[in-house]
RNA sequence: GGUCUCGUGGCCGAGCGGCUAGGCGGCGGUCUGCAAAACCGUAUACAGCGGUUCGAAUCCGCUCGAGACCUCCA
């Protein structure tokens, strides 16, 4: 496969060229969401952002086997011995079962992700029906000496790993600063060191979540998930492994930790991380209550939303920065992004309207200089801002052409059109939302109306075309006078 | 406390040693019966102080400030 595409390996700190293990093959795992509330803005980030990795990946001819998991047990609320999962925990509160949680949450995530034109995975495991490798994980993890029982309890022995690895290589940890921060917290009795964390956890009589283990009844670990998943549907070892910024540290170390003892090699080839979403300056999160939901977003009903956002504004507004920045959330920002994709949008509904020119007039290398600069900006390491760039100062040539002060061949028109459908609505996957649930009759309606007040302004009859364009204002229906006419908006 | 990241014009956000990032907003203009929209043009920046260099937003040091991880989190 031809390209050069670089990603950023946490791993190595550096962009590294990306080979796939087995070309045309390419294996991508990323966290998926915990599916206990309703998902907000920060779900929407790594979503977004490993679908356009997926899209390019695929855009560049990969055939990509994209995982994300949905997990549904385990993650314990605290790492207390009478700590029960999020899940269990929601399920309790609002005494139903879990697995309908989990139903309700699954769905409503699928639902937010579709409005934002995220792309489904290849394949979306649950932790639940994965119960069955992730013991026999745990059981290659004790045959190789990783792993220790104590009551039912399945730990990986931390401080014995590091001894032949290192525990820490991706966060950039080191085991004696681990064990010298670590907090008291009670009920760790049973670990023989405090970073040893659990593979598997007896479940107290009141755990509602439970299955058989040659160990106990109870759950599996919060990190063997992934570890056992990604095995089952990429492989011991794959390309790329995704997730959220604030998984580095301890859920992807203890993935690598558990693979390697567990498989003989290291699973992942490339770590890729998506930073944080910030409001106010500060980490938005479910547990410090600052979370705006999708839903509140898209409807605009949230304290700190001054109107709605459409799913596709939000899509360009993450698109927008690199996914390895901070993004601070605000109205002006997000009211900014909103402006800024409808220009775009109207660019290329314009572009796709034009014509091109008979003669060839010096149209200069214009059009391949963008394209290659569109692909530079992608393969240095996704770099999704630099191409949005690049998107709109394609527009100036757009709006030259229409003015006739530049000409284009047939097959350079051709060239700029599908440059912007490959690059807008494939890989960054946007999607015009203006024209998309208008009824032909009221187009047809529409139509007469305006045709009215044309006739009203032909004979100068101002009142008349004023008063149609302010009744039609209090409708949310904005008419814009062109050159080539009245179109209209609604708000 | 430990580990790490970052501080860019009114706002968001690229930039990885020399060449205009870009978007939103502002200002000026074109178009227009008026208005809006649209388009064109344009100003404002690199937290502070030193250092390296012919040359620094970009490298180094210090100061100040913000944040992340170390506990579930995307």
């Amino acid at each position: 496969m031809k390209h050069n595409l670089t990603v950023y390996n946490t791993l190595t700190r550096k962009k590294e060229l990306f080979k796939p293990l087995k070309e045309p093959f390419a294996g991508m795992y990323v966290c998926g969401p915990t599916v206990y509330g309703d998902p907000h803005l920060g779900h929407a980030r790594p979503a977004i952002v490993f679908d356009l990795v997926f899209r390019y990946l695929k855009h560049l001819g990969y055939k990509v086997r994209y995982v994300r998991n949905i997990t549904d047990v385990g993650h314990l609320e605290q790492d207390l011995d009478e700590g029960e999962d999020k899940i269990a925990k929601k399920a309790r509160l609002e005494k139903i079962e879990p697995m309908e949680v989990v139903q309700y949450y699954s769905d409503r995530y699928y639902h937010f992700m579709e409005l934002l034109n995220v792309e489904r995975p290849s394949i979306e495991p649950r932790a639940s029906g994965h119960i069955i490798e992730q013991i026999s994980m745990i059981e290659r993890i004790l045959k190789a000496g990783y792993g220790y029982v104590v009551n039912g309890s399945v730990y990986f022995d931390v401080e014995k790993y590091n001894k032949s690895y290192h525990y820490g290589k991706l966060s950039g940890r080191k085991l004696e600063d681990l064990i010298a921060n670590t907090r008291e917290l009670e009920g760790q009795a049973e670990k023989r060191n405090p970073v040893d964390f659990a593979l598997w956890k007896k479940a107290p009589p009141d755990h509602i979540m439970r299955w058989s283990s040659p160990w106990s009844e109870g759950f599996p670990g919060w990190h063997l998930e992934c570890s056992a998943m990604g095995t089952k549907y990429l492989g011991e070892e794959f390309d790329i492994h995704g997730g959220g910024m604030d998984l580095l540290f301890p859920h992807h170390e203890g993935e690598i930790a558990q693979s390697r003892v567990a498989n003989g090699k290291d699973a992942v080839r490339y770590w890729l991380h998506n930073n944080m979403i910030t409001i106010n300056g500060k980490k938005m999160g479910k547990s410090l209550g600052n979370a705006v939901t999708l839903e509140e977003l898209f409807s605009g009903k949230h304290p700190l939303l001054e109107q709605a956002y459409s799913p596709m504004t939000i899509r360009f507004f993450i698109l927008q920065a690199h996914y390895r920045s901070t993004l601070d959330f605000s109205n002006e920002a997000l009211r900014g992004a909103e402006k800024g994709l409808k220009r775009l949008m109207t660019g290329i509904e314009l572009l796709n309207k034009l014509s091109p020119s008979e003669n060839n007039q010096d149209p200069g290398s214009r059009i391949k200089d963008l394209v290659a600069s569109c692909y530079a900006a992608m393969n240095d390491d996704f770099n999704s801002p630099v191409l949005i760039a690049n998107l709109f100062d394609g527009l100036k040539m757009i709006y030259a052409l229409k003015e006739g002060k530049m000409k284009l061949t047939t097959k350079e028109l051709m060239q700029l059109k599908e440059l912007y459908d490959t690059y807008v609505f494939d890989i960054l996957g946007l999607k015009d939302e203006t024209s998309a649930d208008q009824s032909e009759t009221v187009d047809e309606l529409m139509n007469m109306i305006i045709k009215m007040r044309k006739n009203a302004r032909d004979k100068k009859e101002w009142d008349q075309s004023d008063q149609i364009r302010d009744e039609l204002a209090k409708l949310g229906i904005n008419i814009k006078d062109t050159n080539e006419g009245a179109t209209w908006e609604k708000e």
